[in-house]
RNA sequence: GCCCUUGUAGUUCAAUGGAUAGAACAGGAGACUUCUAAGCUCUUGAUGUAGGUUCGAUUCCUGCCAGGGGCACCA
């Protein structure tokens, strides 16, 4: 219906004042109340032609309403001069057929069909315990990952684990000191203790210092040694408990580029293009940017020691990503602090294959602090994913304990839990830090994760009981008002394209608690099931259609229904 | 110092340059012998600051104030 009100006033354009390619917007109005759809182009035009917006809309409007579209109800004039359309109920009925037609597919969009976008995200450091920043890189990923499912692409997932560093060398040598060539790693908290120590031991003892540096030489070019040894144990440790916490989170990944692998191919790349493009300086390679790029800074690719820093990393990996197989899309998804990073190595990229740079899109989310203080993994102090969900499942049980309802339990506990989690995450524009306090931040009340499931469950707990009834309907009802509840779930499909153009979860979100704000306040007023009321098969068709459009705006955030609540 | 970024109710978040700046939590009040009260109804309360562009600015531009980040061999 959206563009068939555009196609219309265009044609009222050109017909009335002979306009063409004027860029006005035809949306879901914020105000419910001021109709279903809205245009703002008579306001557009208004200076160009000279004239008053109000004379400019009601000129338009006798175009419009001569030559309007089945669906359409009323035109009418409000504000400043914009055009509200409001439709007919015949065209909510026909919308809520359509919804319970196309099941899982509502909603989704086709705009980059039969194209291949891989999406990057939830990249680990080895070594590095798994935290809530990586909580929140995962959320974001696994949205957008399923957005772009949704707009019909052929979609791959992949993550670029951190394996190799100086700080993996570093953590190498303690675990070797403390525990022996034999080390079989049995727990990640010894891992991740490792690395604490480690650091602070390398920034205070510098007699370690070369061992280290050989350690990671070796590491870098596999050298046979027992550094090589413990290292492959550990790094398959870490990856298989990297497997386990993304999948209880919702994510599976079905390519891993390794750094150890990007490096060397990046290492090769950068210096392949000396001087051409990086030069060479102390003894390092470095990508110097132009006078005119006041915004990013000089940085190193390739160290003094010949080993290839983040930035080669970046570059090997761009060129395995659009050489595995052919992309039409890269997305990557980090938190900003690495923006500056991503910079000049596009920068140094662009240089290289334009290619690169013209299909990558950066999304970048903020920085979680944890009740007020920053995260910082290096220094420890952090809470693991794994003790945070924990936390939460023990928190959802406990409530259902004292509801005096019956008690939930098993999987269940966990899709809410990591509901109000994800949501905490998602309901916010990426790109801002989060101020994550688990007493606030963390609610199953009002906005929340469980709010939008509590919805859903509820709405199809009475599908149940409605089984028998037949919810074959080809019209609404004479006697029925239209509700605010049809008037949202006809824009279903607008937010997922708009959310899809912005790689924006958010908007997801904010409609879907919009959505059960509508269906919560309708069913707080309304019953749906009664015997022998006519308008009763429309309603239970309205809910399951309500149902349906949760379920979809869910699965796109990575949140499940629960069977019951 | 240079560059990037953020500032909206007491708090956590919304608002493609448009209509009366929306929610939720917290505070205050209320309804229900009815399909799940993690719900519903009503209510108090906000654009850091000073200018500029525009018919119209939370949104764009400039200065200031305040927070966050980056600035060569960490990732």
């Amino acid at each position: 219906m959206e563009l068939t009100i555009t196609a219309l006033i265009e044609h009222a354009l050109r017909e009335t004042f002979s306009i063409e390619g004027v860029s006005f917007v035809v949306e879901q109005p914020k105000d419910i109340s001021h109709g279903d759809y809205s245009t703002n182009a008579a306001l557009v035009i208004s200076k160009q032609l000279g004239k008053n917006p109000k004379e400019i809309a009601e000129a338009l409007v006798t175009y419009l309403e001569e030559n309007k579209t089945i669906g359409i109800d009323t035109i009418t004039i409000a504000g400043a001069g914009f055009i509200n359309f409001s439709l007919t109920k015949e065209y909510f009925a026909e919308q809520l057929k359509t919804i319970l037609e196309q099941q899982e597919q509502w909603g989704s969009s086709d705009v980059h069909k039969g194209k291949h976008i891989l999406v990057e995200h939830s990249s680990p450091n080895l070594f590095k315990p798994f935290h809530i920043g990586h909580v929140m890189n995962n959320a974001i990923g696994e949205s957008i990952k399923r957005l772009a499912q949704a707009s019909s692409a052929t979609v791959t997932a992949m993550t670029f684990p951190s394996d190799i560093s100086l700080g993996v060398a570093k953590t190498i040598f303690i675990l070797l000191e403390k525990f022996g060539t034999d080390f079989i790693p049995t727990d990640l908290g010894v891992l991740g203790d490792s690395y604490v120590e480690a650091t602070k031991r390398y920034d205070e003892d510098e007699s370690i210092h070369a061992r280290v540096k050989e350690i990671a030489d070796n590491l870098y070019n596999s050298t046979p040694s027992p550094e090589w040894t413990v290292y492959q144990a550990c790094k398959k440790f870490n990856i298989e408990y990297f497997e386990k916490i993304t999948a209880r989170l919702g994510s599976h990944f079905d390519t891993y580029i390794y750094e150890s692998e990007a490096g060397a191919v990046g290492k090769e790349i950068v210096l392949g293009h000396v001087p051409a493009v990086f030069t060479e300086s102390e003894g390092a390679v470095v990508y110097i940017p132009e006078e005119s790029r006041k915004d990013i800074n000089t940085a190193v690719f390739i160290n003094s020691q010949g080993n290839p820093t983040y930035e080669a990393k970046d570059i090997g990996l761009l060129s395995m990503k659009f050489h595995q197989s052919p992309i039409d899309l890269s997305i990557f998804i980090t938190d900003n602090q690495q923006v500056p990073h991503f910079q000049v190595v596009l920068a140094a990229a662009e240089k290289l294959h334009t290619e690169w740079v013209e299909k990558s899109v950066h999304v970048h989310h903020g920085r979680m602090s944890f009740k007020g203080q920053k995260m910082s993994s290096r220094l420890g102090g952090v809470p693991l994913a794994e003790t945070l969900i924990d936390t939460v499942s023990e928190e959802v049980l406990e409530r259902s304990q004292n509801s005096g309802k019956e008690i939930i339990a098993g999987d269940i506990v966990d899709e809410i839990a990591i509901a109000a989690l994800k949501f905490s995450i998602l309901r916010a524009a990426a790109g801002k830090d989060i101020n994550f306090d688990p007493e606030t931040s963390l609610s199953f009340e009002g906005d929340s994760g469980p709010y939008l499931q509590y919805s859903t469950v509820r709405a199809k707990s009475i599908l149940v009981k409605a089984e028998n009834l037949d919810i074959d309907f080809s019209a609404a009802p004479k006697e029925w008002q239209t509700t605010n509840l049809e008037k949202m779930l006809i824009h279903f499909p607008e937010v997922v394209t708009h959310a899809i153009e912005a790689w924006s979860p958010h908007f997801i979100v904010t409609y879907l608690l919009e959505l059960s704000q509508a269906f919560n306040s309708w069913y707080g007023t309304t019953k749906i099931l009664v015997e022998g009321d006519d308008t009763s098969p429309y309603k239970v068709a309205l809910t399951k259609a309500f149902a349906q459009t949760m379920t979809n705006g869910l699965q796109l955030l990575g949140i499940k229904v629960p069977s019951k609540m």
